[in-house]
DNA sequence: TAATCACATTGATCAGGATCAATAAAAAGG
DNA sequence: CCTTTTTATTGATCCTGATCAATGTGATTA
């Protein structure tokens, strides 16, 4: 068996993530959600050198987009973004979100130029990795390269998990599954499982859904009247975890 | 005991395409398509090494499930593969189909278990690759490291780009993307682009696409009243391959 | 603070594709 | 080879969720 990974949750003083864009990665809050993870001291130390720490992007500014060729991928230090793709004729769906220390636009290496659009779902910052530079530090440093396979590897199941829920699920699934990712995302990350702000529109979560905004607000209003959640504009409570699981099937 | 341990070398003059499964690296027809694209040849010699040669699968036979821990990733020799996951009541997605040089088990080195069941649309072969022996490689061999990232990398955006057809378009889109995916590969691999014969049921590509069976055969219909394509069962010729590329979006 | 604009909710209606049903055609198996 | 089973096609009907429409609720800006 390889066991490449124990990514534990865990990080404690929030205002640090937020403001100090400056902070190395070797006290970064981050650090057990994000690459330096199992590297050795020095190691890290060299990590460090090579990452960008950028500015905050406000919502709905572009990270990136298909235009551009590839040469770095981003870390989300704080915040949150959404990336989309698009049909010919402009139709677009929203592939992904993504939160504290996970990675974005790993799907561009294989073609050397971004392969989807990424915009800011909120003031957020994060940590810009030359992807060069990054191959050469993972000669030397294994631990490195396993990391980044690894990441590539998760966001490969989390895709797989999602054409299931496109695919086989009922609005009610959807929802109840997406829900559940979330709460478990934040819990990870420190905060209640339970109780979140989400800053995607409804929009954006139907569009990831493959629902119409309608379609997720009836659900979200059904769900209220069974009791099972409590709606409050971008403020959702999970009042039932374990029935929420049971809908997701 | 008598051990026979390697009968492959008998059958040399057997088709050895399809048949000799102990074919080594350097002579392999699937060269460009594969992994060790762009090793010298000494590191080849040496990635020659860690690769086991499986038997062929039967049709319907299983690779690997989701049952299993991860050891291997596997790359198609011969024939072709679907992969599946499923909800916790028994309904199940069509994640992906595999050809000849494609690698199989990518999603399953995150959590060191496979997360798809893995079974052969035909008469098949693999390459069995052990992932430690291949990380214990790839220290000494960045190319073969900057190989599997990019593999990783192109099926995550070949499944981004599923999430778009099954957020985003029609029962007519999805089989005309569908087909000229299959096409693309094909031609790849030095086969007809127009004319070729599809080894998944009807049932595994409505299933992949998001659609009922009787839809898919619908959409063969009306694409055949169309002029747009032929059928006859799995045999399958392309005869306005333009125009199919106007139907994808 | 009003005015504008983007987003959210709820209702009424519609349609794309699912489901049900029957038959046909291939495979598989004896 | 014939039998059995699986897979594919075509038709009739139904239903989930889309679309259209109207109103409500926040946000942003002047």
């Amino acid at each position: 068996m390889v066991q490449i990974t124990n990514i534990a949750p865990l990080f404690k003083d929030m205002a640090k993530l937020e403001h100090d864009y400056s902070l190395a990665c070797q006290e970064c809050s981050l650090y057990r959600l994000c690459l330096p993870l199992g590297l050795h001291h020095k190691d890290l130390a060299q990590l460090d050198k090579i990452i960008k720490r950028r500015q905050s992007y406000k919502r709905g500014e572009t990270l990136f987009t298909t235009e551009q060729s590839f040469k770095s991928i981003y870390v989300v230090r704080s915040g949150s973004f959404k990336t989309t793709i698009s049909t010919s004729n402009g139709r677009d769906q929203v592939t992904s979100f993504y939160f504290p220390g996970e990675f974005i636009g790993l799907d561009a290496l294989y073609q050397a130029s971004y392969q989807s659009n990424a915009k800011a779902l909120e003031t957020s910052s994060v940590c810009e990795v030359p992807f060069d530079a990054l191959q050469e530090l993972g000669k030397e440093m294994p631990q490195l390269q396993i990391q980044l396979l690894s990441r590539l590897s998760k966001e490969l199941s989390g895709d797989k998990s999602l054409m299931l829920l496109l695919g086989k699920k009922t609005a009610d699934e959807k929802l109840a599954t997406f829900l559940l990712s979330l709460s478990k995302r934040f819990s990870d990350r420190g905060f209640s499982a339970s109780e979140f702000q989400i800053m995607m529109s409804r929009g954006d979560i139907a569009n990831h859904l493959g629902l119409a905004v309608e379609t997720v607000s009836r659900v979200f209003s059904r769900l209220q009247e069974e009791g099972l959640i409590t709606t409050n504009g971008k403020e959702i409570s999970l009042r039932d975890i374990e029935k929420i699981k049971t809908l997701c099937l």
